[in-house]
This record gives C-alpha cells, sequence and structure tokens, in this order.
DNA sequence: CAGTGAGCGAGCTTCCGCTTGACTT
C-alpha cells in the first residue's frame, strides 16, 4: 500500500515528479478543473447570496471517481496543483469532492521539478488559501453572469446562438475598431528621394546611397528640388559615430512563443498550442500555459554551460527577466527546453522547428548583448539647406544575435544598414543620379491571430490558457474571418535625375493586399455596436483591468468576495432587462442613396439571412426589391453602384451544348447553372457579375471529370455501399454514413463483404465509446 | 440543397479557465 497519494493537474507534470518522489508516493493527475458551475440552468443561486450550484461535468467523471479510491486507501493526500488562483481552486474542489479531511490534507507548491524544490514543498506544507479560492468564485461567477445574461440577449435581438463574454466581445471590439481605423485611413503621399553617390577618386569607387532629410509632398516641389541637385555640389558636412547595444528577449511565455511562431514559421495560434503540447508530453519542453519570463536556477546554469562550451566565455550573460504583463500570475517557468544541452530533438518537422525556435529564444536569453557602431554621414548640398544622410551599422561583437533576433509585426521600409565606405569630413562626393519615389502612408496593420493575442495580453483579458479557443470562439460565431484578400494597384510617380536630365516614369504598386488575417464580419460590427451602446461598461477595456484589481483584494483577505458580486449584478441585470425591453433590433441599416432607375431609396442592413441590400420601402401597397451582399462585401463599405449591380442577377452567360449557362447566387454563394445543374464557383474566380462565358464552360467540365473520379467502386447488387473519393482520401459510404478504411487496405480491391465488415466494425466501436 | 426578406412560438443556443484526447467526409 502506498502511504501517500499526490495530485497535480497534467498527467505529465504527474509522471515526472512521481520519478522524484519514489515508492511511497502514488501521483494522479485531476486533469484540470474537476468541477464547474451547473450549465443546465444558471448555476448560481441569485437570491441566496450567489451560491454557486458545482457539479462534476461528465467527462471528469471517472477521473474523480478514481482519485476517491486511491484517497481512501493513503494516509495523507498532497494537493500540487498551481500556485495561481486556478490551481488553489482546483486544491478546494478536490477537497471537497474527495472529502479530504484536513488532518490527511497537506497543500504543497513548488515552482521547479527538481528533486530539491520538490523535497522543500513536502517539508513545507501549508492549509488551503480560502482568501485565493474565494477571489477564484468571484472570477469564476463574474464570468458566468456576464456571460449567460448577456448572451441571451443578443439571440432576441439579433440572431440565435451569439455569445458575449468578458473576454471575448473585447477580442471582437478591438478588431471592428481597428478594420473602421482602415477604411477610413485617407492615404497621403510624398517623395522619399534617395541619392547615389560615387567617392572615388584615385583607386577604388565605393557607392554610397542616402536619403533626403525630407519628403517633398507635390510634383512642383520635387522638380524644383531636383533642378537645384543638377549642378550643386556634395561634401560632406558630418561624420558621427555612436556606439549602441542590442539585448535579448526575454524566454518565451505562451503569448510571445504563439507570436514567434506566427512570424518566423507561419503557425496559427492553435497550432502553436498543439505542437507545443506534445513537445511538453514528450518531455522535452517545460509547461507551455504560462505567463512567467522566470527561469530556474538549474535552467540558467545548463544554459550557461551550453553558451560557455559553445561560442566561449565572453558570449555568455546570466540575466532574472521580470514579468511585466498585467495580472500575471507566475505559477510557471517560462517556455524553454527541458535539457537545453539538447539543441535539436527527433520528432516530426512541426516539432523541430518549435522545440529549435524555443531552444534559441531560451539560450539567447542568457547571452551578452550585441555592440553596435551606428554611423551616420551628412551630405551638405550646395543649392539646398537640407541634406542627405547615409546610416550604416557595424556589429562589432555579435553576442546573442549570433543565434537568435526577435522579428517585429511592421513590415517596415527596408533600410540601408551597409558597411559605409572609409570618408572623412570635407570629401567631396560625385552625384551619380537621384531617384525620387512617390510613397504612400500606410493604414493601421489588421490583427493576426497572434498579433491579436499579444494586445489582449498587454489588456491583461485572457490567461494562457484560453488565448488559442478565444481566437477560435470568435471565429466559430462568426464574428471574425480569417482570410487573405486581395489588394489593389495604385500607380506611383518616379523622377530620376542622371547626366542633367529629369525623366518621369510611372510605376504600379500593389496595396491592402492580406495575407491570413482577421477580419471582423458585420454581425461581428453590429454586434459590438450593439453591446458598446448598450453595455459599455463591460466592453471597456479597462473592464478586466477594474475587476482583476479586486479579485487581488478578495485574494488577500480585504474584500468579502459576494459583496464584491453584490455591488455588480443588480446594476448589470437591470440594464439587461432595461436592454431587452426598450431596444429594438439593431439592423445597422444605411441609406446608400437613389436607384437611378426608380427613383427610390437603396438600403443596406442586416436582413434574417444575412446582410442584404433594398430597393424601395416595404408598404401595404409594394413590396421592395430584395438581394443578398456578397461574401467579399461589408455593409460598412458597400457602394450605392455595387448595391445596384447586386440586382442584374441571375444572369444568362450564352449557350453550351444547346442550353444557356446561368450565373447567380444561391444560398450557398456564387453558382452557375446549366441544363438543370448547378456548380458552384471556385475560390479566385467566384464573381458572378463578370464570369465569362469560357470560365463557365471550363468549370462545368472540370465538375465532371471530378465527379468521374469520385466513384472509386460500386457494387451491383447493393446501390447503398459505394467507396468514394473525399476530402481525406477513399472512404466508404453505406446507406448515407461514411466510414473510414484502414490504412493498409486498397479500396479498389475491396469486396462488398470486407465493406460490410469495415462498417460493423466501426459501429461496434462506437457503439462501446458513446 | 440553389431565393427567402415573416414572427405559428416548441426548444435550443451562451461564459472563462484548468486540462487532454477522439476524430473529422
Amino acid at each position: 500500500m502506498h502511504e501517500n497519494l499526490v495530485i497535480v493537474e497534467s498527467p505529465a507534470k504527474a509522471k515526472t515528479i512521481s520519478d522524484f518522489l519514489g515508492k511511497d508516493f502514488i501521483v494522479k493527475s485531476s486533469f484540470g478543473h474537476i468541477r464547474d458551475l451547473a450549465k443546465d440552468d444558471f448555476g448560481i443561486d441569485l437570491k441566496n447570496n450567489y451560491t454557486p450550484k458545482y457539479i462534476i461535468p461528465q467527462d471528469k467523471k471517472n477521473i474523480v471517481n478514481e482519485l476517491k479510491s486511491v484517497a481512501s486507501d493513503v494516509k495523507l493526500i498532497w494537493l500540487a496543483t498551481d500556485e495561481d488562483r486556478e490551481g488553489e481552486a482546483i486544491a478546494w474542489h478536490l477537497a471537497e469532492v474527495l472529502s479530504l479531511s484536513p488532518e490527511k490534507t497537506r497543500r504543497i507548491v513548488f515552482h521547479e521539478i527538481t528533486h530539491d524544490a520538490i523535497d522543500h514543498a513536502i517539508q513545507n506544507p501549508r492549509s488551503i488559501d480560502q482568501n485565493l479560492v474565494n477571489a477564484q468564485q468571484a472570477r469564476r461567477i463574474l464570468d458566468r453572469i456576464v456571460g449567460f445574461e448577456l448572451s441571451p440577449v443578443l439571440w432576441r435581438k439579433v440572431k440565435p446562438a451569439l455569445s458575449a463574454g468578458r473576454v471575448q466581445s473585447v477580442a471582437v471590439r478591438l478588431l471592428v475598431e481597428r478594420e473602421r481605423e482602415i477604411n477610413n485611413f485617407k492615404a497621403t503621399s510624398s517623395y522619399r528621394i534617395i541619392g547615389h553617390f560615387n567617392t572615388a577618386k584615385e583607386e577604388k569607387n565605393h557607392p554610397l546611397q542616402a536619403e533626403y532629410n525630407g519628403r517633398p509632398v507635390s510634383r512642383e516641389e520635387v522638380l524644383g528640388l531636383l533642378e537645384k541637385c543638377k549642378n550643386a555640389e556634395y561634401v560632406i558636412n558630418e561624420l558621427t559615430t555612436k556606439p549602441s547595444k542590442k539585448s535579448p528577449a526575454p524566454p518565451f511565455t505562451t503569448s510571445t512563443l504563439q507570436q514567434e511562431a506566427s512570424r518566423k514559421l507561419g503557425f496559427s495560434v492553435s497550432q502553436t498550442m498543439s505542437v507545443a503540447q506534445r513537445l511538453y508530453e514528450a518531455g522535452k519542453i517545460t509547461y507551455m500555459r504560462t505567463d512567467s519570463v522566470n527561469l530556474s536556477n538549474t535552467a540558467l546554469a545548463a544554459a550557461k554551460k551550453v553558451i560557455e562550451t559553445e561560442f566561449g566565455n565572453e558570449y555568455s550573460k546570466t540575466r532574472n527577466f521580470k514579468t511585466k504583463t498585467k495580472g500575471a500570475q507566475e505559477a510557471h517557468e517560462a517556455i524553454r527546453p527541458t535539457f537545453i544541452n539538447n539543441r535539436s530533438i527527433a520528432g516530426n518537422r512541426q516539432e523541430q522547428r518549435l522545440y529549435e525556435l524555443i531552444w534559441k529564444r531560451t539560450v539567447a536569453s542568457q547571452m551578452s548583448e550585441a555592440i553596435i557602431e551606428k554611423t551616420t554621414i551628412d551630405i551638405g548640398v550646395s543649392t539646398l539647406e537640407e541634406s542627405f544622410l547615409a546610416t550604416g551599422e557595424v556589429i562589432k561583437f555579435e553576442g546573442f544575435l549570433k543565434i537568435y533576433l526577435e522579428s517585429t509585426d511592421d513590415e517596415d521600409e527596408e533600410q540601408t544598414r551597409d558597411l559605409l565606405p572609409p570618408l572623412k569630413k570635407g570629401d567631396k562626393l560625385e552625384m551619380e543620379k537621384i531617384i525620387a519615389t512617390q510613397k504612400y502612408s500606410q493604414s493601421p496593420p489588421r490583427y493576426t491571430e497572434a498579433s491579436l493575442v499579444k494586445k489582449l495580453e498587454e489588456l491583461g483579458i485572457g490567461r494562457p490558457s484560453t488565448y488559442a479557443p478565444t481566437i477560435s470562439t470568435i471565429q466559430n460565431r462568426g464574428y471574425v474571418i480569417k482570410e487573405d484578400r486581395q489588394g489593389k494597384t495604385r500607380n506611383l510617380t518616379v523622377f530620376t535625375l542622371a547626366d542633367n536630365n529629369i525623366k518621369e516614369t510611372e510605376k504600379t504598386e500593389i496595396t491592402g493586399a492580406e495575407k491570413t488575417k482577421l477580419f471582423p464580419t458585420d454581425i461581428g460590427m453590429l454586434v459590438t455596436d450593439f453591446l458598446v451602446d448598450n453595455f459599455a461598461n463591460i466592453l471597456d477595456y479597462n473592464f478586466t483591468a477594474s475587476v482583476e484589481k479586486e479579485f487581488d483584494k478578495i485574494a488577500e483577505g480585504k474584500l468579502e468576495w459576494t459583496g464584491m458580486i453584490d455591488r455588480f449584478y443588480p446594476s448589470f441585470h437591470s440594464q439587461v432587462v432595461e436592454t431587452t425591453r426598450s431596444k429594438s433590433k439593431p439592423t445597422g441599416m444605411r441609406n446608400l442613396g437613389n436607384d437611378p432607375v426608380s427613383g427610390k431609396p437603396v438600403y443596406v442592413k442586416l436582413g434574417p439571412f444575412g446582410p442584404m441590400v433594398q430597393i424601395g420601402e416595404a408598404s401595404e401597397t409594394e413590396k421592395p426589391k430584395f438581394a443578398s451582399l456578397l461574401k467579399n462585401q461589408s455593409m460598412e463599405t458597400i457602394t450605392l453602384e455595387d448595391a445596384l449591380g447586386l440586382f442584374s442577377l441571375p444572369r444568362p452567360l450564352g449557350q453550351f451544348e444547346g442550353q444557356e449557362i446561368i450565373a447567380g447566387i444561391g444560398k450557398f454563394g456564387p453558382y452557375i447553372r446549366h441544363q438543370n445543374k448547378f456548380y458552384s464557383l471556385r475560390k479566385g474566380n467566384d464573381n458572378p457579375f463578370t464570369l465569362g462565358l469560357d470560365d463557365a464552360i471550363a468549370l462545368i467540365t472540370e465538375k465532371r471529370d471530378q465527379d468521374k473520379k469520385k466513384v472509386i467502386k460500386e457494387f451491383p447488387g447493393d446501390k447503398e455501399l459505394q467507396i468514394l473519393n473525399g476530402r481525406w482520401g477513399p472512404y466508404i459510404q453505406y446507406k448515407k454514413e461514411n466510414f473510414r478504411i484502414p490504412k493498409n487496405v486498397k479500396p479498389e480491391d475491396l469486396t462488398r463483404e470486407q465493406c460490410i465488415e469495415i462498417v460493423e466494425k466501426a459501429k461496434e466501436k462506437k457503439r462501446k465509446s458513446g
């Protein structure tokens, strides 16, 4: 029999520490929270001092029963969950559910998984901190109240199955406000002027590029300026050299890992988390849901040793980073390799790349600063007041840059960072050419998943364990869509001065193109406006920060949790009641102008089936004309012209095989119809207004080919059984249900009997698990 | 499955934070 039971949150952690504890200890995991508020009703007794009604969710019943039975067999139970608010609550729920008596129960915490740390924890047990538990209960109950009272308002006023909450609604608001900033942004242009100079006198010529220290706006100004440059003299006014330093970024937290994996490896936020989870379970990295930048002493020592042997002593500099994030709870270390001396690992490509990124970031954080010398050369022009500036950077000692440089979100302009030629004050330069290129100012950038996480973290909203799920939720609810958008081309004017001649040329550039960015949808914008209008306090960017302060007071024992909730709930609830009673459904209706044919007004609004435009008003005598918006159109930006275009469908394209092809838009998006068959338009060429006859015919023949390939095998005696080719390869369809084919089987060789056997086996398995 | 723009009124949807699998047509 075991003497002791230790309970932690995660099975991987359980496995690791059981190796340290020996045979007197059995270590089990709770798999996170084991109880939650009941879901079928509100889960809180509002009339009885907010008493929570906790239940054990179905998927936790097995583990709870197992823990109960083990707990009854041991002398002492050690609750070793995380030291933060949620961890304390898990410990308390365990004590409650397993009916643990205080005499039999010890609460312990440790911050790193080493023999010493665990020993020390065992020597210094405490009891459950009820204040911390109460802070968690307040947090949980506040979130339930906000979420379960706001969401139904949206069901009634906007659409069923929508949701709102302290975290997700603010995340959407950030996207909506940024989108409007971008829509309202008016680009201005000015000219960037680059001079190309030659330094040659005798032997070797070093070309030198320098930027004019001014940005003229009009073509007249540029031409005047270039005119003055024609016969000017160019002399070096000044040459300054300044030393500077660059320091490494701290080790990874969840949020910074998501950002860098997105920028450097192109991973989505959830992809990063699932790859990290696999690395964690394999014992390759420390825990991946953390807000701490702290490294354990063991890790610091290991990093120092690796750096000194691989790069030399001068590259090593031990640092302790401090967390700056609002509301950080720091129950874990930063994300780092478990064994820092392993520079790479076995695993699939994704695992290797993510591991390598973590390794580099961790090790770089313990390396010396880079020492850089920045040189600026100021080139005077005899006919102008402003001068040309050339900047150069020389790395004198690369330090941490040897392995890692943090990337940034701005796709900023290319900078000249070359080695500068050896020059001195008073040197004369020969002007070879001067190029003035029109440059447009940039709108603020759209958010990526990772940059939205960064922003949420800055605002202290959400936790490492919820960033990825939150990003998924707002997409699943239809508030946000992640996609690419094509840009538009625009013209640029370029003036080149060379050989005393000014030449004007036109260039084009693409602007506004986006790759996997987050865009708010019409519903997302409408819901955000509705919530901001009626629940400004909840949608406030500081709401979380201010309730967190109160949770902290509860945790310190200076505030009573039910009192805190009671100061919030009554007024919030009356806001909900009042909004439900008095506010009409928001439609986002906007007048776009008048229809030139009928003279009637044209509106865009959110209809019962999504965004739509209408011509005329509904009345007893007349029915307005309606049309749905296309997927890539938005209520906020659609023009009268585009709106009127929507009424030109369905549109005949021409004849094919003796019958007309018609283009239109249906329930499932844009389509063409031919011989009573429908074909959905394909991405990239999905505009039914401009689609040509040739494209339509190509689509029809392609689809016919594909349909031929779709059926791999049919069985003459059994019409309900087919082997088909699908998105994930071949599968069996039997009586409208789909079944996988085992990997080692060739689908085309299967007999009817074998198929039925596969079907039966799959059904049997389903019965057992369900 | 490929056009509807309303309101028969049953019963459903939803939050945040802690965890890990099962499984996709």
